[in-house]
RNA sequence: GGGGGAUUAGCUCAGUUGGCUAGAGCGUUUGACUGGCAGUCAAAAGGUCGCAGGUUCGAUUCCUGUAUCCUCCA
């Protein structure tokens, strides 16, 4: 039997003997298509190709490509683990032809790998052609069927195909084209006797499953719907590798190919249960789905973080999170996994796919560390949950159902996911309010859109102009015009929104804030300055924030005269720019200290700090940070002069080797921001010192956790680092002199707090003795009445606390006490009372006794049946409320 | 950006009409038993109840602000 390596080596071998290039899979996190978070096709990296947009390093390509889905037609995530065949993480291999050979050599090529190479018996093979559609105007397919008709024999075994499962678009517009499927037949002989496999084609059945997909583009769609017909006409093919195991191997499920048993012996193993051990195929032996969910979600997970996508809460991040999570759930409810397993499953798919996807192996120890680290974070979170749920089922065990607001304090407050909480409910016997759980995360929903959306009036056009730019790169003032303004109504007040036709104010993007400044209106008639508190961008628009305006005051034609003198604040702006320049310096310094996997996760600069968020898997040692320190401080005295580029090709940039921020979108053409080539080179659009040497000096603050896997390092430069350290020398030399300069501050200091900590226990004792004699003094006046020891009196105390020691030894040297005192602390009275607990009835109770005595001295008070205290603001009272107390023995 | 929750001993956490000498388990220290290890038993030490205000006679508990962490939504 071939294995499961051997039939993706036989693939691309048989690839190359027909002059195919093979290339490497594009990384499954797409890091230069905004339209995607992850590869979901073999294609989607030839896409410029195809487009035109870019030349192909070959005319005939062929490779095996990692692709990730989890939502989609066939790829619901919830679904996978429960049939034999979908997966999130999955290989596409792929033969393409740019503008080369066509269909005939595509389908006979295709049609000899499976049948020669690969041996499938031809017999279980159904192939389907495109029938046409008279409504797009595209015609039948008749010359793939004539190849089929001519490669088969006959035309028994070809299909007819709609446009929904035989017409290929890559979208609304460009390459598009018929294809042709090859399916198989994998079911035993006596039911393909009781049923032809030519009727299941097509018809989700798990044995009777589409292998290969060979996509003919000849047309481009264009705008209006119409279809050309290409010149160089392309091959497009996708095989999925894990089927094609499955069929060559001869197994029922793609769980059972060696591309996945390794894993789940693993499993078997750590879990110490068997797989399929009541048949492979069920779906409701959830030990076995929880195997297959877990060895396909490793799968994706790995691979995803050694391409780059940390997990994280949002994005591409949050959907490798939920991944994570939900293999957890399996392995944590059916495989009894209570401690860290994704983490040791790593060490098996690195080994397995050492030769085809080496990246796995370089990267273990990190891939490991991140699903460790995620791991933990979210049994910690179940744990909770669980607790929460068990004090539920107690409560709520009469009504035996758990109300949607209930599940959705789980979900949202806890982060426990809400099909485990129907699961275990289930288990247990309870039902779910779903509907009420809708209706919370519905409310949810709506609290944060409304939140977002701020009453804007709507824009009023002062001066037509379409071309309003920004001039910040090159200048720091601009005398030009008002375009138009509007009124808006937020949370907190009113504020106007002003568009120039240009500027010099930076908008916020990138991290970088907004710059703040003024606008000098002079009208015909009146002059008057605005202040610019943000500016922010919209809709490509620069919106400057000013909170009040008298626009509504002025003529239209006033304001359509006015000359408006744009100022950015000089000084300001000046501090924004050195955090940001000295952030790209500490990116690149960084990646050279910790390594290439430094990934920014977000910034922040303003005229105070930069901050920096980066994927880094622990802590960043005080060592390393000193390095990075030096190393950016060195590239400052270097005073190395900016290199900015602007509309460099986006190609040409990556070719420079140019950092690109994942999650950030770039156009076709961007700006490239170079300090140093050998050092840093950054796609960046905001501003920076035009030399390293005004940075002046680069000083970390903080270094912190943002979320598992993220660090957070904030940073001071120039006047304002040189600031903090003279605050810093300040506090230090206020102390010497506090502590009359000694030659150790830090250990004078430690002196003097071992010196305090004694000194108190000393006052404690002391208090304590005399608290003894007061004690003495009481018992000698110890009244025998109604059986009980009266002790009553007032005392002095030194606090609360004393005062209650005082009653409960009392309480010790006496055989059955009644003890009532009083103290004066502070100007306020102070009531405690003891009774012996044989003593205590309905109608002796200190609690009550004291809430009635302390009404004497304007107070109240509670506390246990056998001892309570109270408080009360008259003093004069308090003689009283002792007699009060003792009054009820 | 918005919502919810958490913050109590070295660690993990309990602690409701505001008054319970602020507790448990693990860990630490000491003692006893044992030939030693391990263990068992007994005892002890260890707390600004995140921080700052407020309400109250009295706040770990209620309110406001703030910091940090968790979590959901956008």
């Amino acid at each position: 039997m071939m294995t499961s390596h051997e039939i993706r080596k036989a693939f691309l071998d048989f690839f190359v003997s027909k002059q195919h290039l093979i290339v490497p899979s594009a990384p499954m996190v797409a890091k230069n298509d905004p339209t995607l978070m992850f590869q979901n096709s073999g294609m989607a990296q030839f896409k410029d190709f195809f487009l035109g947009n870019a030349t192909p390093p070959a005319t005939r390509i062929a490779d095996t490509q990692k692709c990730l889905r989890v939502s989609g037609k066939h790829n619901d995530l919830e679904e996978v683990g429960f049939d034999t065949y979908h997966h999130t993480m999955f290989e596409m291999l792929g033969n393409w032809s740019f503008g080369d050979y066509f269909k005939t050599e595509a389908l006979h090529w295709a049609y000899e790998l499976l049948t020669e190479v690969y041996k499938l018996p031809k017999d279980r093979l159904y192939v389907s052609v495109f029938e046409g559609d008279k409504k797009d105007n595209v015609p039948f397919d008749q010359e793939a069927f004539d190849i089929w008709k001519s490669i088969l024999g006959s035309d028994e075994r070809i299909i007819y195909g709609n446009k929904k499962d035989n017409f290929w678009e890559m979208g609304d517009v460009g390459p598009c084209g018929p294809c042709s499927e090859i399916h198989i037949d994998l079911r035993p002989e006596e039911e393909i006797a009781r049923k032809p496999g030519k009727d299941l084609v097509n018809a989700d059945h798990p044995q009777v499953v589409e292998i290969w997909n060979v996509v003919f583009m000849q047309f481009e769609r264009r705008a209006d719907g119409s279809l050309d017909v290409l010149e160089d006409k392309c091959i497009d093919t996708g095989m999925g590798f894990e089927r094609l195991c499955m069929a060559i191997q001869g197994k029922q499920s793609n769980y059972d190919t060696d591309i996945f048993q390794n894993t789940i012996q693993v499993l078997e193993e750590m879990s110490g249960l068997k797989y399929g051990a009541n048949g492979t195929l069920s779906s409701d032996n959830y030990g076995d789905v929880a195997m297959r969910v877990v060895a396909d979600h490793i799968r994706a997970v790995a691979f995803a973080i050694t391409d780059g996508q940390l997990p994280s809460n949002n994005g591409a991040g949050y959907v490798i999170r939920r991944i994570l999570r939900r293999a957890i759930r399996y392995g944590y409810s059916y495989l009894n996994f209570k401690e860290p397993f994704m983490s040791k499953l790593v060490p098996v798919l690195a080994k397995q796919f050492k030769d085809v996807f080496p990246e796995l192996k370089q990267q273990e120890e990190f891939v490991t560390k991140v699903i460790e680290e995620e791991e933990k974070t979210f049994l910690r979170t179940l744990d909770m949950g669980l607790k929460r749920l068990d004090q539920i089922f107690e409560n709520e065990a009469d009504k035996k159902e758990i109300d949607g607001k209930t599940v959705f304090e789980l979900s949202d407050t806890f982060g426990f996911p809400v099909d485990l909480t129907a699961l275990i409910a289930r288990e247990k016997g309870f039902k779910v309010d779903e509907a009420g759980f809708k209706a919370e995360l519905a409310k949810q929903k709506e609290r944060s859109r409304k939140d977002a959306t701020k009453e804007a009036a709507d824009w009023f056009e002062v001066n037509e102009l379409d071309n309003p730019s920004y001039i910040g790169y090159d200048h720091q003032e601009a005398v030009t015009k008002l375009v138009q303004y509007r009124k808006v109504k937020t949370k907190k007040g009113e504020e106007f929104h002003v568009v120039l036709e240009q500027t010099p104010f930076y908008a916020e993007m990138g991290g970088q804030v907004g710059d703040t400044g003024v606008l000098e209106f002079k009208t015909p008639k009146s002059e008057f300055t605005l202040e610019v508190v943000d500016c922010q961008l919209e809709a490509g628009l620069h919106v400057h924030i000013v909170k009040k305006a008298p626009f509504e005051d002025i003529s239209i034609e006033d304001l359509r005269a006015a000359q408006v003198t744009a100022k950015i604040d000089k000084t300001r702006h000046s501090n924004i720019i050195k955090n940001h320049s000295a952030t790209h310096l500490m990116l690149a310094a960084l990646r050279e200290v910790l390594g290439d996997h430094i990934v920014q996760r977000g910034s922040y600069q303003n005229d105070e700090v930069t901050r920096f968020d980066f994927s880094h898997f622990s802590k960043v040692t005080d060592e390393e940070l000193q390095k990075v320190e030096d190393i950016v401080n060195t590239k400052i005295r270097q005073n190395i002069a900016l290199d900015e580029r602007r509309n460099v090709p986006i190609d040409e940039a990556m070719t420079l080797g140019a950092t690109a921020t994942f999650g950030e979108k770039y156009g076709d053409f961007v700006r490239v921001i170079i300090f140093d080539p050998k050092f840093s080179i950054e796609l960046c659009g905001g501003n920076h010192v035009p030399a390293t040497g005004e940075i002046g000096l680069f000083k970390f603050t903080s270094e912190g956790s943002v979320s598992a896997g993220v660090r957070r390092v904030e940073a001071v430069t120039g006047i304002k680092a040189l600031e903090r350290l003279r605050e810093q020398e300040a506090i230090i030399n206020e102390l010497k002199a506090v502590m009359k300069s000694p030659q150790d501050l830090v250990a004078s200091i430690k002196a003097l707090q071992e010196e305090k900590t004694a000194l108190q226990k000393k006052v404690e004792a002391l208090e304590n003795e005399k608290l003894q004699n007061v004690k003495l003094d009481l018992l000698k006046t110890v009244v025998e009445k109604d059986g009980a020891q009266l002790i009553s009196a007032k005392v002095e105390v030194a606090n609360a606390d004393a005062l209650k020691q005082l009653t409960y030894d009392l309480k010790a040297k006496l055989e059955k006490p009644y003890v009532v005192l009083g103290t004066e602390l502070n100007g306020k009275p102070l009531l405690a009372v003891m009774i012996d607990d044989s003593l205590v009835s309905d109608t002796l109770h200190a609690g009550k006794i004291v809430k009635e005595a302390a009404k004497e001295m304007r107070g109240g008070g509670g506390g246990q049946p056998h001892f309570a205290t109270a408080g009360g603001s008259d003093v004069n009272g308090l003689q009283k409320a002792i007699e009060k107390a003792v009054s009820f023995l």
